[in-house]
DNA sequence: GGTTGATTTGAACGCTCGTTCAGTTCACCC
DNA sequence: GGGTGAACTGAACGAGCGTTCAAATCAACC
């Protein structure tokens, strides 16, 4: 039978996944025990059997689930190479500052992966990197863009603007707004033909 | 007594060392036990013992001998502050190539210190990061460089170029000096009054 | 309010963990 | 070649691990 409306499910589902993902990036996939994870779902470690197969499946679940939206939430390019990577400078930045715990995980667990799971994710990373590749591509063919080779720039613009979520606190001197501000400036003058 | 020439730990000190940072790279600190360590050198876990009290202390050992031949091996600044970050940008890429494992280590197992001890690696990544915003900020000073932000642009160049770790492969489409090159051109650029 | 089936408990399984230590082995010195 | 102390073994300790499952509990429906 599907599960009914009100049942116990409609709550502790959700927070299964919202707690291991908490602990995960705290402590690391293999130093939180299920234990953890159910003590702080507020339920015996056995029930958590209900709502993930294994340990394995609810770190892959939690990945996948991560890049899936990643790759949903990325601007469509408008054609405006420009524009489009402006764009998408905010959009990573803003993003992975909102998933922090998850960008965490999603490149810090992978070793933790078995292979064929681990191809999964590391295809969803490589699409997301092709993303910025074929704007930057785009700027070169219309010589918006100068750069010495673009794989190689979009390899160190995303690991610039992920760097972001090492230092970053909407609390300290520089709001959200001002780093987009300051890592557009910097990236813009990066791949800009001078 | 004082270790004697020829002894057993000769060999295996640093055989430890080497084994602990290779499986901690691969597999992670809280993956790796002190059972696979010791059979990756060839003796009894019991015997790993004789050369570290615990497998905390085998973490900060190599977390700190790595942080502290960074801050030994980075060039001295001569001033001139083009020169100087060029220097930087180039030294980065090699030496964080050169010891892979080690960088890998020295930032994803911060989580696994107690607070003193990450205390005391942290310190010594700041002092690393200061490194490089001096020299932003007295080309600044100079008008060689223009930037919204001098910490911030610290931040982002060490990010940049420490993900070359994340791709790049000697046995590639790129040596390790055109990757160098491609780097402090994008660096240069960023960094630069237009 | 009794039935039903999803949900959870609590105990147990076999296993591995970091660490300890008495006893053995080893390389060296006189 | 016997003595010495460092190095190592092998077994053991208590604890915690992921996972399973019969029994208990719960929420919804007739």
């Amino acid at each position: 039978m599907a599960r009914t409306a009100g049942s116990h499910s409609d709550i502790t589902g959700p927070k299964v996944r919202d707690e291991a993902l908490r602990l995960f990036a705290k402590s690391g996939y293999a130093a939180v025990s299920m234990r953890q994870i159910a003590s702080a779902v507020g339920v015996q470690a056995g029930a958590l059997y209900n709502y993930t197969p294994d340990k394995q499946s609810l770190l892959f679940d939690l990945m996948q689930a991560h890049m899936a939206e990643l790759l949903d939430a990325v601007p469509d390019p408008t054609g405006a190479a420009c524009a489009d990577l402006e764009a998408f400078v905010r959009f990573h930045i803003a993003f992975h500052h909102a998933r922090a715990d998850a960008v965490f995980i999603a490149y810090m667990e992978l070793r933790n992966l078995e292979p064929e799971n681990f191809a999964r994710i590391e295809a969803m990373r490589r699409a997301y990197e092709d993303h910025l590749q074929r704007i930057l591509q785009r700027g070169m063919g219309t010589g918006a863009f100068a750069m010495d080779d673009a794989k190689v720039a979009t390899m160190a613009v995303i690991a610039m603007l992920t760097g972001v979520n090492t230092w970053f606190r909407p609390s300290g001197r520089l709001s959200l707004e001002d780093v987009q501000d300051i890592y557009w400036s910097m990236v813009r003058r990066a791949v800009t033909a001078t």
